[in-house]
DNA sequence: CTGAAAGCGCTAACAC
DNA sequence: GTGTTAGCGCTTTCAG
């Protein structure tokens, strides 16, 4: 195994100095072009591969960023990293992927082990556990760009990237009152995550501008899977004054809300469902589920174009922007009473 | 903003040396108890935070590892991130993301990217595009643990992870020949993925064993997305000798397949369909896919173990392991002729 | 346009 | 058990 070869590897070669090697590689220095193409040349002939560590040590920019996210199994957090990687990718950055799971020991750590790596910035979105957030204190001290997104948390001010989350929960109830439904019902998680509380507010607002009551017993919180879904249904549908239509914290609660009313021979579209998040399944599920599309995508590659921003400022706070993207209804068979 | 404390602070304040801090904090050398005491305490006080970067440059050793895969979108490619993610997390070792959407372009570029930022170690599954794996070769070289799972190339003498591919082409055939199926028909990639090739191979061996015809019509190439599926499925069931059941690359190709069977009226279990990977969606689509399950977290968990185990050697490559895990059928509507 | 030299924060011989 | 010292590979003044 011989060593790897340095930039004084190149000098040596060329009888300059390091520092001379060093300024043609960056490029901008001032530099004669004979100079130049020779440490290329040199560069390649030597199979000379940067150490960014190094350069890192000293200039104090690794040019990586650190990613929290609760999993990567989420279909919706995938799309946001596969956009964020691919938005910062062409800039020279890369990313260092921490998964929380849910847990706010486990976030804390994530911060923790980000901020020794040297990352030059964090983006996160927040477990459900996570209602203190000072262990993000540290990274806003250190003058690093933090971008929170889709769960934030008002006490962090830094910048945000999220989906309209009251007029996502207003879309889906005014759907559903425009499709002919009157009682609708809505299945939700207990975590005090803004998003979710947005929703709701959405949901009640909307049957407040169409004259509906807004009955309590209506509103289930849980969690937010398929079996949660299922039971949630299942509470709704035994209770007196039974919802004709459920809207399901997520396309995976309604997948469950879904199965318990077919077991009950009330398949949709005879109740109504909607979800939210438009995961790959729910176009092809039977019925297919009516959901509001949260455009990860669209989240990741604004989380990156805000992360760009920040970093050319000598002070990435000084301008906090908040990014809210629009939601989209998607229509489909579950929500078609009409036919 | 004020400076981050570093280990000198750490002694100047106790007044010993920098070396002593190290070793303090290192935990392992011979300190007494009182000056790592005090080390701590003073650690805890002045708040201070491991430079890892400076620490690495010294030791060669980065705690990072590269991840290469296709795209996290893909729900098989996130289940091993997350496994790995997870298996790792607790020996320190943190992991960089890196997609290479398929393109041999951007995995060449993320090998060198990953070797420049000196990652410990780098997991990668092959780009569709992926015929010439030299640029691998540079990782051996360096004598840096390589592990290839799923999409591996036999021109890569490293430990590998796999599925026990002739065996799942096996299972899926065997399956539908036990469901009464006798006209088998494949719609695969055309990419020279050893996978692919393997499970056709079980697919032919199958057929063989139970005696029925390999009819190369029977077996389409092109690509493995929704569209391929019902593009494939169009064709097969165009041709003068249809076939009574469709094996498909993947369960998006599947979704394609049975798209298409449903336009034509010849909805599964009619015509059956399976397809590999048992995504989110498999269950609940109607019919519900019939799927080979791929284990994608066992594959994480066996790639953690196999990277830990690799670099405890001097030599990494001393003994190569290829580890094949057994895949599972999952018996579902698609194929369920019988009922 | 190029060279000399200091130093980023930490580790690890080598002394004592 | 603790101190001294020389780098890891690169960037970046400051001179010339």
């Amino acid at each position: 195994m011989k060593k790897k070869t340095t930039i004084y590897d190149i000098a040596k070669e060329l009888n300059v100095t390091v520092s001379t090697v060093s300024r043609a590689l960056s490029g901008f220095a001032a530099i004669s072009d004979a100079t130049r193409e020779a440490v290329f040349a040199a560069a390649k002939r030597l199979n000379y591969s940067p150490n960014r560590l190094a350069s890192a040590l000293k200039s104090g920019k690794t040019y990586i960023i650190g990613l929290i996210v609760p999993s990567v199994q989420a279909h919706f957090f995938a799309s946001i990293i596969h956009s964020i990687e691919e938005g910062l990718k062409d800039s020279g950055y890369r990313v260092i992927l921490y998964q929380s799971n849910e847990s706010l020991n486990a976030e804390i750590n994530g911060v923790k082990t980000l901020l020794e790596a040297q990352v030059d910035g964090i983006m996160a979105s927040l477990s459900l556990e996570t209602e203190d957030v000072s262990h993000f204190a540290e990274v806003i001290k250190q003058n690093k760009p933090l971008i929170l997104f889709d769960r934030v948390h008002e006490k962090l001010k830094v910048p945000t990237v999220t989906l309209d989350d009251y007029k996502a929960g207003y879309m889906a109830t005014q759907h559903l009152i425009d499709q002919g439904y009157k009682n609708i019902a809505y299945v939700t998680t207990v975590h005090q995550i803004r998003i979710f509380n947005d929703r709701l507010k959405g949901y009640k607002a909307a049957l407040a501008d169409n004259e509906l009551p807004i009955n309590e017993e209506n509103i289930i919180f849980g969690g937010l899977s398929i079996k949660d879904g299922r039971f949630g249904a299942g509470k709704l549908m035994r209770a007196t004054n039974k919802p004709d239509a459920i809207i399901a914290g997520d396309d995976f609660t309604a997948l469950g809300v879904i199965k318990k009313l077919k077991e009950i021979d009330e398949t949709p579209p005879k109740i109504g469902v909607i979800g939210f998040a438009n995961e790959a399944f729910s176009a092809y599920i039977t019925p297919n589920l009516s959901t509001i599309d949260q455009h990860p995508n669209q989240m990741g590659t604004a989380c990156a174009k805000l992360f760009l921003e920040m970093v050319q400022q000598a002070n990435p706070y000084q301008n906090i922007k908040h990014i809210v993207l629009a939601p989209s209804l998607v229509e489909r068979q579950s929500t078609d009473l009409k036919t």
